[in-house]
DNA sequence: CGACTTTGACCTGCGC
DNA sequence: GCGCAGGTCAAAGTCG
């Protein structure tokens, strides 16, 4: 099916033999599919029907393994070259080179410029000897071969230059891709700031009333912010959001990590002295011993995480280090009914210590990631207060390190949660209409009972309770999608499921973090060397419990989130909110600003429930 | 002997 | 300022 392709740029009148002088690129099919929507100058289609394979096998002629010549749908052809085309990979069908004097239609006549030998061609139409010279023909056929051979040379070099120029059209098209894609961004950024510029008011009310009670909603305005907005350039919104939260600088260094965010901008000596720079190796809370005794650790720990006691060695990734402070806030909880004082993840932990929390008789205790050094990543393993067969493991963080197969479940959840939040939580935060909740419901939306997002929570928390079966009520989707399979069934998710699932989850989160978070993506492409992701794209068939091909499981999530009409619905409003222009936004100022507060409400309900459970 | 666990001490943030 | 709670450290102990 992939021969036979032709390629035709009628606006020219002149057909090109695209890659002729190159390897096999991807075949004409792939080629075309990947630019599907892209509306073409010219046009790729199959030439099957109209050029139905022209030439001949020919082991000796020249270059036509890879392009050929031939005439239009009005010669005679060989079958035979079907077989040949089996061999080639990619035939491009150049139906303008017409050799046909016969068949020369006045469109291209742009072309018969060149090709002045080609009624030399007639008499072997539809011959494998028609284009090169077996060597055996009258000194006329060499004659005529020669003529034919310096025709291909020509055509070869036109097939050059339109190879050049489709080329040139690629890149265009991948420049007007990224183009458009900054511009959404900057629009975005743009309402923001208008947005925040026409609620500064209300907002600073709002927030010197709650700033007392609510001042994780003041600080989760922060996070996101900073996470979204690390472009290269400076990001006044940025700072304008870290200036409301220096009002509340209290209790946002509340958080070691925020020492870290904020570090830069606090005048302390001591987190002068501790910011952390190193985005792969930000132990916070052991920067936060740096003006202890503790700093002078072991050199066991010290090399550790050590990089995070050296920050002022290295200052120059303020972005990574921000983009690592941040996604380490995010959480992932999951909740699973499992005997084993662990949830095999695929990870390497070590306990580092355990603690009793108060309202829970069952100690909390706590691992960190042993399988590279200096990786961040963390967990709190504790059983639930109510139900001890329910176990509770939190994860904070992502690995700077090549993950197993059956650790990148687990990972790409994380990794893809934390971006999910962070961007959902910006876009919240800035009275968008995308929120953590509404995220929630488009990531899963078969079982948003079962995965509930908490913003406002001391850190950005994603809780997976695989302890109830979905509610039916909130199915709105057919049975047969992906997500339902490791819940399906009625039965309660074992462990097995539990570790099934990230596989899962993961990938649609990191899925809709690239709807949601544009430059989140970017982001996490860039970093992918820390962040893992690379593992997350890539196929873990042999690890999916389940059997099912990874492609297939990232493929029919793909289509299930954005078929999903919350989702759908969330993206277009989204976008409108973003295109709308003034008009919009003066008619959604209150309106977010009210859907902002029935959010962060509906936040706040969470997350009381939510991030009740660990610290309670 | 190295890796891991245990456990008491320490640090920090937050509420009162 | 004080006490509480969460989180972490690191020495000591344990295990393979």
């Amino acid at each position: 099916m992939d021969k036979g392709w032709g390629l035709t740029l009628r606006d020219s009148d002149q057909s090109i033999g695209f890659f002729s002088n190159k390897p096999p690129p991807p075949t004409v099919n792939s080629f075309q599919r990947m630019f599907q929507g892209i509306e073409f100058s010219g046009k790729l289609g199959r030439t099957d029907d109209d050029n139905p394979a022209p030439l001949p096998s020919d082991e000796n002629r020249l270059v036509v393994n890879e392009v050929d010549f031939f005439s239009d749908k009005k010669r005679v052809v060989d079958d035979t070259r079907e077989d040949q085309d089996s061999k080639s990979s990619i035939n491009i069908i150049a139906t303008a080179v017409n050799k046909d004097d016969k068949n020369l239609t006045a469109p291209r006549t742009g072309f018969n410029l060149v090709n002045t030998g080609l009624h030399l061609l007639t008499a072997n139409t539809g011959s494998d000897q028609s284009t090169v010279s077996d060597g055996i023909s009258s000194d006329g056929e060499d004659k005529r071969a020669k003529n034919e051979l310096a025709q291909l040379q020509v055509e070869l070099q036109r097939i050059n230059a339109e190879n050049h120029k489709l080329r040139d059209m690629l890149s265009h098209v991948s420049n007007n891709y990224n183009t458009l894609q900054m511009h959404l961004l900057t629009l975005m950024q743009q309402q923001q700031q208008q947005q925040n510029q026409a609620t500064e008011p209300a907002h600073e009310r709002e927030i010197g009333e709650r700033k007392s009670t609510e001042k994780h909603e003041v600080g989760r305005v922060v996070v996101p912010r900073q996470f979204m907005d690390l472009g290269p350039s400076g990001n006044t919104a940025e700072t304008d959001e870290l200036s409301h939260s220096s009002s509340d600088e209290r209790t946002r260094s509340g958080s070691p990590l925020n020492n870290a965010e904020t570090g830069s901008k606090k005048s302390t000596g001591r987190d002068h002295e501790i910011a952390p720079s190193d985005h792969e190796n930000s132990n916070f809370r052991d920067g936060k011993r740096s003006s202890t005794a503790r700093e002078e650790s072991p050199e066991s720990e010290s090399h550790a995480w050590g990089p995070n006691k050296a920050p002022r060695l290295n200052s120059s990734k303020p972005l990574d280090q921000s983009t690592e402070a941040t996604m380490r806030k995010a959480r992932v909880s999951v909740r699973a009914r499992s005997e084993a004082p662990m949830i095999s993840d695929g990870c390497q932990w070590r306990k580092y210590g355990q603690k009793m929390a108060k309202g829970n008789p069952c100690p909390r205790a706590y691992y960190r990631c042993t399988m590279a050094v200096g990786c961040p990543v963390r967990k709190q393993v504790q059983r639930c207060a109510e139900d001890r067969t329910i176990l509770i493991t939190t994860y904070e963080g992502n690995h700077n390190h090549p993950l197993p197969p059956a650790a990148m479940a687990m990972a790409s959840t994380t990794t893809a949660a934390a971006s999910m939040l962070l961007s959902g939580s910006m876009s919240s935060a800035d009275h968008n209409l995308m929120n953590p909740n509404l995220l929630a419901r488009a990531i899963l939306p078969c079982s948003s009972s079962m995965a509930t997002i908490s913003a406002s929570a001391p850190f950005p928390t994603i809780t997976l309770d695989l302890t109830h079966t979905p509610n039916p009520l909130q199915f709105q989707r057919p049975a047969a999608t992906p997500f339902h399979v490791p819940f399906a069934g009625g039965q309660p998710p074992s462990a097995a499921a539990a570790a099934q699932l990230p596989q899962v989850l993961g990938q649609a989160l990191y899925n809709q973090s690239k709807f949601s978070g544009l430059q989140l993506s970017h982001e996490m492409g860039a970093n992918s060397s820390h962040l893992g992701h690379p593992q997350i794209a890539q196929p873990a068939a042999a690890s999916q419990p389940g059997g099912a091909s990874f492609a297939d499981t990232l493929s029919a999530a793909t289509a299930a989130i954005t078929a999903d009409p919350n989702f759908t619905a969330a993206l277009a409003a989204a976008i409108s909110s973003i295109i709308g222009g003034a008009h919009s936004n003066n008619n959604t100022t209150t309106t977010t600003n009210t859907t902002s507060t029935t959010t962060n409400n509906n936040n706040g309900s969470n997350s009381s429930k939510i991030s009740s459970f660990p610290g309670n």
